[in-house]
DNA sequence: TTTACATATTCGCTTATCCGTATTTGACCG
DNA sequence: CGGTCAAATACGGATAAGCGAATATGTAAA
C-alpha cells in the first residue's frame, strides 16, 4: 500500500510527468531533457533522481552522457503508467515537448548518434 | 498536466488509497470510514475533504450521517483509479480493511439501513 | 595534467503536507 | 430551547518537497 502511494507520489509533479513522457519512446540522455523542459539542470537532474529512487527509471552511462530511460515494472503499475503517459499525448504542453525534442533531435538507440551536441537540428 | 498531477497526488497517500478502496463497492458513510481504518475522526474528515477538492469523491448527507461514493470521472483517470484499486485487493492491509467493513456492516444502498449505527455486527 | 563539459549533490530557503488536539457546525431528539 | 451525535474546520507543530545558486564529481579530450 505504501509502495503503491509512493509510486503515485512519482507521479504527482508536472515535472516528472514531462520526463517520464519523454521516455517513452526509448532512452534518452539528460542534456535533451534539459532542452526540451528549458529549465536548470540541478532541477532536472533532482527529479531523475527521485524518479530513479523511486524504481520507475534507470540511468546507463556512455561517456559523459548518461540515458535515461523507463523501467519495466510490475503489470499493474506499468499499465497504470503507460495509461497515464498515453493520456498526456493530448495535453498542449506534451505536445510542444515532443516537438521540441524533434527539433533537438535524440537517443542513439533511435537514431544511432552517440553525442547529443554532434546533432544540434539535424 | 498539473491536473493529472494533483490526480496522482490524490492517489499518492495510503489512508486516501485506503478510503477510496472502502468506495469501490458503494457509497460508505463517515462513521464505518472511521471504524475500519481506527484512526482519529479529523485525519479521515481531512483526508475526505482533500479527495473531495480533487473531485474524486462526492459525499451525500442523510440526517446526521454523510456518505461518501466515488465520483465518475473522465475516462482514463477513471481508468487508473480502478486499476489500482483492482491492484489494491491484493494487499494485506486492504483485505484488512475489507474484513473489518464487514464485520461493522454498512451502507444504505446496500443493505437498506439508513442507520449505521442501528446495524453493530449484522 | 589541465581544461572543459555533463551530470549530480549540497545548501539554505520557502511552501506544502500531514498529524493530533481542540473547537465548531449541523442535524436530530428530548 | 438544551443536549447529543456525526462530521468538518481551525490551530500549531513537525516533516518533507521543491526550488535556485553554488559546488562537487566524473569523464573525455587537449
Amino acid at each position: 500500500m505504501r509502495d503503491l502511494a509512493l509510486f503515485f507520489a512519482a507521479l504527482s509533479d508536472a515535472t516528472r510527468l514531462r520526463l517520464l513522457h519523454l521516455m517513452k519512446d526509448g532512452e534518452i540522455c539528460v542534456c535533451f531533457l534539459q532542452g526540451v523542459l528549458r529549465s536548470n539542470q540541478p532541477k532536472i537532474s533532482r527529479h531523475l533522481a527521485y524518479l530513479r529512487q523511486a524504481g520507475l527509471v534507470e540511468a546507463r552511462r556512455e561517456g559523459k552522457w548518461i540515458y535515461y530511460s523507463l523501467k519495466k515494472l510490475e503489470s499493474e503499475p506499468q499499465e497504470i503508467l503507460m495509461r497515464a503517459l498515453d493520456h498526456m499525448d493530448k495535453q498542449p504542453q506534451v505536445k510542444k515537448d515532443a516537438k521540441r525534442l524533434q527539433e533537438i533531435c535524440c537517443s542513439p538507440t533511435r537514431f544511432g548518434f552517440s553525442s547529443p551536441s554532434s546533432n544540434k537540428k539535424n
